[in-house]
DNA sequence: GATGAATGAGTGTTCATTCAT
DNA sequence: TATGAATGAACACTCATTCAT
């Protein structure tokens, strides 16, 4: 996954249309004369950098979610053990869970990100090489826990994998839900979650 | 969760946009007039039924959502055995895991679709409900495991549910993204996340 | 050279900017808008009938100098003599003079009119179809005017057909910059040039 | 008919817009930033030179008129004879026919060109100023033509300027539409123009 | 002087919605 | 009841013009 570099005016694009978003606003009716006010610079501007509006939106989820990625990895590189590392995952999605440009959102839309916004279906805008990023990282996480001696079993990468990223999942469904878990509290589901990781892989 | 009825037009309108949706048209740029077209009614029609666009689209969804689960829950019961009840569940995942207008997308987008229908947000037509009946399926589908014996551990409730639905979203995780994991067959795929549930469970 | 047949509605797109044009609107700064509110109809509608503002203007030049030509044909087909013919030319360009869709303009405008309409260019809507009927038209008057016997010398074809049509120029010439001519009165310019004719011809 | 001194600066700017238009550019298409780049220059300059685009283009076009009137005089003056002289014009129509900004453009336009740039029909920008001097070359040349005897007649003025006109018109309009007259040579379209001149001239 | 990045007024085109038939 | 022709509000995008450097 190469770095694009970007201009200062364009992450200034990036930076108003991400907060657009982050307030809520539906993606799809974002008007160009709004990220032009978003970012403080004039409706022509845009299309100096450019081609399209689809093509600024799509950018700048790119941008978004490798900021996003970047963030992340620094965070849970400040713990030191395979349990706060998993809690600060948990953590960060408490954080982000609103946020539609976050990479959680990318990771788990079942590829509908794409449908509506075909740009990212270009090679070079892939999102795909995110995916492979977090892959990464949770690898490098079961690394940890099992140099701690969390993980003892010998189950395979992918059972693994899989536990991390259903955990996960569960844990954001849950707080998408909390309506219908009343009764939990945040920590609880943290816990619980963390439960079932510690059961998968032992 | 009322039924809401409909009428044959309405339905005719629903299935047409519905299928609109699932051969990969981006619901955010469907026209009116694709929907009249693939109703094979006039444009008129449609306003004599609903009173906008957005509302036809959101109805079809809320519409097409529950006529899935209801198909799940019947094929479902056809399976004898817990285990066979849970590959149902993932043989129906991998059947609709394009289906952009599925229960999954739903439950996984993280409380995106509201984003994009601001329809949907309406309590009339929340999708909330659905979290409720997928609720009771889940336990319905946890009772089934106890009373066969293969669900035995004393987990909570909050647990239980947070394996399944974990094991479900990293199952069709996994299905999205499988070029990925172009050495786990499918199979390989469905039998990882029945270890993963069941060392969960007990 | 066939004739298009046009629906009512863009036959009332065309008169109403004909109309346009003929008031001495510059074509090249018509507003769509400009040609819905001269046809007395919306904005949209436009595009119902026509795939551009381009389309448009093109077809209505086209089907403005076709009628042009019958208007003419007819009215010169009401004189009975080789003179009486050519005067009604005369006169027609008198009446038609500022008309910027007239066929005289098009004639003389050294091709230039397909450069500033591209869709002029296309083989559909060419106007060399106008070139032949003028044609025709012209031999049509010359053999009346041998038959007359006002026409006597054996002239080839070419060089009667390039006097009739350099003698139309040159009055046309003459009518668009009297100002010039101050003291040659319009019935002297047109007796003028009927002599060259003569001289020409015989 | 004074002349208007222009700076180097603004000459150069003439020259890359009538360069462009002789390559065929729709005059009505040609944006600033074409203008600046064909001249070599920034867009800014053509502001400290000119007070809008439309003032450019229509100067420019003055300016090329203006030249070419130049160079055509120089051409007829290397001429000793009326009839060299005459051909010498058509020779010139020939290679500048395709050429919009052409006097020959300006002259038949029947007005034409104020309507599309407005700019044009301010006095001090005027093009009849170069009526008045196509006026006087045709006297001079008719003058040629009676010195050496081969104009007799006793035609009025007017009539043999009509003439010239006439001619000329009818050369350029087989020269544009040279397909509908395939069996006629160039050679003999000029000697046909010549014989007309010469039979309504005497 | 010279530049070109920035601007935003202006316009072609789309499409949800209406309503006469 | 059903239609689709007609509408015009809305918006993406362009480009002449400005002005800080």
């Amino acid at each position: 996954m190469e770095d694009i570099k970007y201009s200062d005016k364009e992450i200034a694009i990036f930076k108003g249309l991400i907060q657009l978003i982050r307030e809520g606003v539906n993606p799809y009716s974002i008007k160009v004369s709004d990220i032009a006010k978003a970012a403080n610079i004039g409706k022509g501007t845009i299309y100096d950098y450019f081609g399209s509006k689809e093509e600024v939106i799509s950018k700048a989820i790119i941008y978004s979610v490798g900021e996003e990625i970047k963030t992340i990895t620094d965070r849970i590189k400040t713990k030191e053990s395979f349990k706060d590392r998993f809690y600060e995952v948990l953590d960060t999605i408490e954080k982000n869970i609103n946020d539609k440009v976050s990479i959680l959102s990318i990771l788990v839309s079942s590829g509908g990100i794409e449908k509506f916004y075909e740009f990212l279906r270009d090679k070079e805008y892939t999102i795909s090489n995110f995916i492979e990023l977090v892959h990464l990282e949770i690898k490098e996480l079961l690394d940890f826990g099992r140099t701690e001696g969390i993980i003892t079993a010998k189950e395979t990468e992918f059972h693994q994998i899989m536990t991390v990223l259903g955990v996960i999942s569960s844990f954001s469904y849950y707080y998408n839900n909390k309506d219908f878990h009343k009764n939990i509290s945040t920590k609880e589901a943290k816990d619980t979650v963390y439960r079932i990781l510690l059961k998968s892989l032992n």
